[in-house]
DNA sequence: GAATAAATATCGTAATACGATATATATGCA
DNA sequence: TGCATATATATCGTATTACGATATTTATTC
């Protein structure tokens, strides 16, 4: 739609800003092998974490918690930032972890409207399991991640 | 499940591979940044295909389509091959497509079985706009998420 | 100490991927 | 040729889960 634009633009002496006024085949195959990439590897951290009797949302949930910088325990607005999810859908993922006796909810001695997440002695030891295979998963497939990032460099700009 | 074994491999001179026995907190912290930045670019991918009229996977189906090498259409198995979900769930999302007019179903001449799913005009339209701004978002993620691939490099092994 | 804000919780709903199953076409082989 | 088997696509009912709307509890402020 913006053919007749790329006409005048190009009608200078540089673009100014192509856009999308060009996205080549190539471009489409390197978006694709990349979103694919991303797929494979998200599909591996499901599988993992499923046998480990989780659901992908439950072992992020674990990570977040073990992840934080400075502290060992999260509440549950911090826990729903990192996971891009709204209050009570942390809210019901951190109910479900609780019933699995992998988290447990303490109210905060300092804001008794705020509860720490804790991650147990048993889920800490899941999420231990899991994030050794993902840390070889992840070494696994960086040299493809950077070939793919790398198309990018010159992509799509004119 | 394991923890004997490890017992046992930590009594030779060099653990022949430590695993999960060691996860440190940075380590943690690094899988936990790395989900967090492969999140938000999902999220910002999310909102540009809703933004376009599109959900996650339409997007991605016809970034597949499109992004195919070789040829300009596929089959709903390749399709679903390609998502990393089943027939039936490619099926569904095609209809939705195809309702949408952003995708049409073609006999394959060759094998009656089979359909082509081709990128309409309108469709093409769409991905080439959502595609550009994605080639932007990934060049602009690109230094962060070498970074963080960046610190698995000496993580988890021992 | 009443009003407002912040944190967490509850409930009903909608979207979608899935398993089980069905249909149509192709292929192999006696 | 014709039947058995395989392959590709389609249909249907179900389960999971994230969400919006709303409620409850505790803090804060003036």
């Amino acid at each position: 739609m913006d053919e007749s634009h790329r006409k005048r633009g190009a009608s200078r002496k540089r673009p100014v800003k192509a856009r999308n006024a060009s996205v080549k085949k190539a471009d489409y195959e390197a978006l694709a092998e990349f979103r694919y990439a991303l797929r494979k590897f998200l599909a591996f951290s499901e599988e993992a974490a499923s046998k480990a009797g989780l659901t992908p949302q439950q072992h992020q949930a674990l990570l977040a918690i073990k992840g934080a910088p400075d502290t060992d325990w999260l509440g549950i607005s911090q826990i729903a930032e990192r996971l891009l999810v709204r209050h009570h859908t942390a809210v019901e993922l951190i109910d479900r972890l609780v019933a699995l006796g992998l988290v447990v909810r303490m109210t905060d001695p300092e804001d008794g409207r705020r509860i720490q997440v804790h991650v147990t002695k048993d889920g800490e030891e899941r999420l231990r399991a899991l994030s050794a295979i993902h840390i070889e998963e992840v070494k696994n497939i960086q040299p493809t991640l950077r070939k793919l990032l790398k198309q990018f460099y010159a992509s799509g700009g004119e």
